[in-house]
DNA sequence: GGGCCTGTGT
């Protein structure tokens, strides 16, 4: 019969093969011999759920342990952030410290990155407040944890004194630090970075690349990206990964290079994915090419038949062109397929609190009073000279429901809800699981000027920091 | 003799 050291070998090797059959018959068989009572083995089968993928199931078996220890927290907290929910994260921690465990350096480690996703500071702060400040700087993956913290919140210059202090710094540490730089728009020192990695002896990997390009696709680095990129493969010796051309075909197309940018698709390696050509019909977007988005679209329903807004987009494209019928068949083959739309959605973190929002949510228990100031704002954008632009019709997804929910996009509703709960010298922070939309990009700005508060949106892929009436991202994202 | 940890393109 196995003992719990071996069932522990198993499973734990089921975790990394991410093979959910086996862990699923182990996890019965466990059961049958009557060792679903270890706290060793159920630890195990915990992590084992969450490594596949499967959090319900880790979820149900963490719920009838009779006896957690730390080891099982941190388990189904790393769970949770490891498997993009860094709200249940948070609650599972929060319901932890009510039973006052006290969190080891893996729970936090755990809740860190939780907070980074959410964008949640004071949490985050929080968090790091319970362990010594030597632990961060003495552990290379909490020191990294802790630094992408601050980088993902937009805490860029508390991040790199972090970072500074650590006693050793590794290759993944580098990394954080230089995507973090390149998400904030400090992309010179990025690069500078890149120059310590090279110094202090270290070998870059394909990540250290991925941070760099993505800092030269903010900042519009054409000719650094290239170097970079060649570098990357004849210097350094690292084979390009999709990740690396979709980056460089961010690159090139935000630049207006849709031509370079398509040859680059085609002469891949490998068949590009829905990523790659989603990078392209981002430049067709900003720079207004109908022609080859009607083509990167059509391919793009291909890879990926269930994405309501290609065909969202293409229909509206078809329509501007006049050709009436082919976009009246787009649509209803949507709603033959019974496609539903991803809606975007906002979070901002009240006093250690995160609240969410969705298109025209009226949710929130303080709901009235966020409409309210929605009303108050829109009225004083207007005597600014703001009108809600349609600019965006033809690339916008959301723009068909601008009409029905005017001004009601969750990072307006964020925005409201932040600026009735804050003091007026408060930073006010919100964080989109989609790109922000152009007319509320274009309100922010505004709406910073006009209430002289500064705030920051972190979309999907970079900060928007707006202050008296302009943005970080100088309107290039 | 055992179980939980960091970065990563749209």
């Amino acid at each position: 019969m196995p003992d719990s050291y071996t069932l522990v070998r198993a499973l734990s090797a089921c975790s990394q093969l991410r093979d959910l059959g086996a862990g699923d018959w182990i996890h019965k068989y466990v059961v049958d011999i009557g060792m679903g009572r270890n706290g060793f083995v159920n630890t195990s089968l915990v992590d084992m759920y969450a490594k596949c993928g499967s959090m319900e199931k880790a979820r149900a078996l963490f719920e009838e342990m009779p006896e957690k220890d730390i080891v099982t927290w941190g388990a189904i907290i790393q769970g949770y952030a490891a498997n993009g929910l860094p709200k249940e994260a948070l609650e599972i921690f929060q319901r932890m410290q009510k039973q006052s465990l006290r969190p080891d350096c893996y729970v936090i480690v755990g809740v860190l990155s939780a907070c980074a996703r959410l964008g949640a500071l004071q949490l985050g702060e929080s968090a790091s407040s319970m362990m010594d400040r030597n632990e961060f700087l003495s552990n290379p993956v909490m020191g990294t944890a802790l630094v992408d913290m601050y980088a993902k919140c937009g805490k860029m210059v508390v991040a790199w004194e972090v970072f500074t202090d650590m006693k050793e710094k590794d290759i993944i540490i580098f990394n954080a630090v230089i995507s973090g730089l390149a998400m904030t728009g400090h992309v010179k020192a990025a690069f500078s970075c890149f120059g310590l990695v090279q110094k202090c002896g270290l070998k870059p990997d394909g990540n250290t690349f991925l941070g760099l390009l993505c800092g030269c696709t903010h900042a519009g680095l054409v000719d650094d990206g290239r170097c970079y990129f060649y570098a990357m493969s004849h210097l350094y010796c690292l084979d390009p990964t999709i990740e690396h051309y979709g980056s460089m075909v961010d690159l090139l197309a935000r630049a207006g290079l849709l031509d370079e940018a398509h040859r680059t698709i085609l002469s891949m390696p490998m068949k590009a994915n829905a990523i790659v050509w989603g990078a392209l019909l981002g430049g067709c977007r900003l720079h207004r090419d109908t022609q080859l988005a009607e083509h990167v679209l059509k391919q793009l329903i291909e890879l990926e038949p269930w994405n309501s807004g290609n065909y969202v987009l293409l229909s509206n494209i078809y329509s501007a062109n006049q050709k009436w019928d082919e976009s009246e068949n787009i649509r209803s083959l949507m709603n033959k397929k019974g496609i539903q739309k991803v809606r975007g959605y906002s979070w901002i973190e009240i006093d250690g609190v995160v609240h969410e929002f969705l298109v025209g949510d009226t949710a929130h228990p303080m709901s009235e009073n966020i409409y309210a100031k929605l009303m108050e704002l829109t009225k004083e954008l207007r005597a600014a000279g703001y009108v809600p632009t349609t600019e965006f019709v033809l690339f916008d997804i959301e723009e068909e429901e601008k009409e029905h929910f005017l001004g009601c996009h969750s990072e307006k509703l964020a925005l409201a809800f932040g600026l009735i709960s804050t003091k007026s010298n408060v930073v006010i922070r919100i964080v989109k699981n989609l790109r922000v939309c152009g007319d509320c990009h274009t309100a922010f700005k505004l709406i910073s000027k006009i209430t002289c508060r500064e705030i920051i949106v972190r979309d999907t892929n970079r900060f928007h920091h707006f202050m008296d009436g302009s943005c970080s991202c100088r309107d290039y994202w």
